[in-house]
DNA sequence: CGATAACCGAGACGGTACGTCGAGTCTTGGC
DNA sequence: GCCAAGACTCGACGTACCGTCTCGGTTATCG
């Protein structure tokens, strides 16, 4: 499915609407790539979201207001479609076994955290989310459910291993891993990411269970 | 505990800045709360985080601006002490096992996820933490260390009691618990938080474990 | 007199710069009529001049912006091209009289102010005329001194006759009734103009002097 | 009449907007004093009408541009404001004979036409007159008006005197007059009004007549 | 009791960014 | 080389808020 995406996926950017054969000069590509690298530029020289402003966005890509506008409807959609462009791709996961799996995957959401650039993205995410519906459905669509099935897809592998219980819910076992992670990405920035054998620990704390001999005692 | 807590907890606002018998007409109370409740009727009604205004705030509450202004230093604050006011207060627990406290913990975070009033303050919490640095340890301190400390009180009783493994990370626990409910929470509004079993299942997933036979063999 | 004038006096226009033998497809006569008809009929429909856009031309016209910038050099030199396409021919004096040809004349001018199309042109000269220099010496030599050269020959022939006085200021003449007519013109558009008796009253006041018996006897 | 007229004659400025007892900071008298001195300077360094921006006048007075739209609704009405703000007073008239009242008025209007600033003030009036249909009616009551009474009162005594004949068409004399002096004025900036006898010459024109024996005799 | 001082609503102030529009130029494919 | 279409840069438009600053007027406490 989806085998021959090439274009890259530029949601909630206004499409020149006309349906066939495209007349008059084309957009420039030139000026699209100007843009996200201004916005990237001012982003790692630590502008907040505050501070990233239209016109300095199109001053420093050398590009006039209107080339942005005839893009993006507004401030917050050229924000949304920047983001989703830096989000970084899914790591190959090894395959060797579930669980192996599941440290890769939180291996990969910690580096990511540890990321300026990553943890710029989730901030305007998260900021934006809710502002902007549009965003809410994009990004859930484009980057939360993709992850979520890989998570899920791992799990079954693992039910059906033996490594994971049978009665195990997928959801639930997705969100308390990849929350944690958020958690210490977003809610803190002096955040204990820096450990290395953080998933190692969370997976395992999570396959192993918590409970000391009374908890089994009970069961 | 806490027994003589009658003025609310106003962090960042700017107090009148004489330290001594104070002259003058003193700040009119009614004023502060019009802000207050204009602030809730506006978001009640759908404001957006953008949506909200001073001049706006203002005028719904029948205020000058100068009044807001001679109370906190910016809007960001105004709105962070509008959101620590909304923090609904912390239950109480019961006691009778770490176990139960644990899931009556969650139960109030899955209530809290339910409301509109309080998902609208983490929404707010969200996006200005990072703008706001001073927001940031403030809710910190205020909010956050106060539930972990409650969580980490409630295992360390677990362990003592044999519920919980010698070897908890008191730290991990928490978040993976906490994660998860901000994910349904924040993440997604059609949330799946309508489940009144979701704190059960959750904590004693923690606790049992989600490995499976091949997984606990391998131990 | 003027019998080869086909080509349209079109000034400030872009002739295509090469000199010799002009080679590629030649400018579309459809296109200029096109123009030049989309802006008489944007006039007509009660544009002010401030509405009157290049790009509502082309749009109005069915033609490329570009198509308009090839003849001429900006906006003005278009109006102003356009503006002296629309001035009404001459009249034919009847040669009667001098009297009688200076009552000619203002009666054309009487009727080109009640002129809704005439109207426009002038405003548009008046407008004009000061912020585009070339558009000065153009209309001044082709239009302006035009008629002066009128009035100035009927006014020399009515000298010779006997009808004028020998010491008659030309110029002054030529204002005085040129400037009474404009100013009910440009300056009023409830104006009386109605009147068809004016041209005569006008002449024939100036011919016979406004003075009364105290200024008779005191010369 | 009107002998308490203190306040300058401001027309379509935006009056605030309440009627009686006045509230909030009133409205800064220096602010209004730097925007219309920031457009008399740029006016006299040069600046055309589509020179003149609301950005540069704001820039030029010190001033925000919020100042300026809230007291004139758009570009155009601030600059009739200006106009109007920048007219001379009229002349002083003698009142030694009709006559002479004449010849200074036109002497007044000569020197107007030889002063920069009230050059531009006429063609601003004359660009905008027909595109803001609102001031032509402020300018031609406050200005236009005014001086055809002033015109009319001292051919009214003219005619009582016997100084001009009885049936004197008193709007045809003040047109001539003042219609030859605007097309040397308006139309001509190299314009023939360096001659200090021209208001003679001009007024004696028309009280002689310019008709010669023929005409005379034919009448 | 009167002065003093800080409060109050209202709204103007200088700025900054927004999103729109037009001018004049450039670049497509097509005739 | 022209044509229609429509992109491009630039710069002004008119609007909205921000945070500050007066206004006239209202309570408090202090002297």
């Amino acid at each position: 499915m989806d085998t021959d995406r090439q274009t890259p996926p530029s949601a909630l950017a206004v499409e020149p609407h006309c349906a066939a054969p495209r007349r008059g000069r084309p957009r420039s590509e030139a000026a699209e790539q100007a843009i996200f690298a201004a916005i990237e530029r001012l982003m790692m020289e630590g502008a907040g979201l505050g501070d990233l402003t239209i016109e300095g966005i199109a001053q420093a890509a050398g590009v006039g207001k209107a080339t942005i506008y005839r893009r993006w409807p507004n401030k917050e959609a050229l924000l949304v479609d920047a983001v989703v462009r830096l989000e970084t791709p899914e790591p190959e996961l090894s395959g060797s076994s579930a669980r192996q799996d599941l440290i890769e995957t939180l291996e990969y959401m910690r580096r990511r955290g540890l990321d300026k650039r990553s943890r710029w993205v989730l901030m305007v995410i998260f900021h934006q989310l809710h502002s902007l519906p549009e965003l809410k459905s994009v990004y859930y669509d484009r980057v939360i459910q993709r992850r979520r099935q890989v998570i899920r897809d791992v799990a079954r592998r693992g039910v059906a291993s033996g490594e994971f219980r049978a009665d195990l819910d997928l959801d639930l076992l997705a969100e308390m891993l990849v929350g944690a992670m958020l958690v210490r990405t977003v809610l803190w920035d002096d955040s204990p990411l820096d450990d290395p054998a953080l998933p190692v620990t969370m997976v395992d704390a999570l396959l192993s269970g918590l409970g000391g001999p009374a908890h089994a005692a009970a069961r």
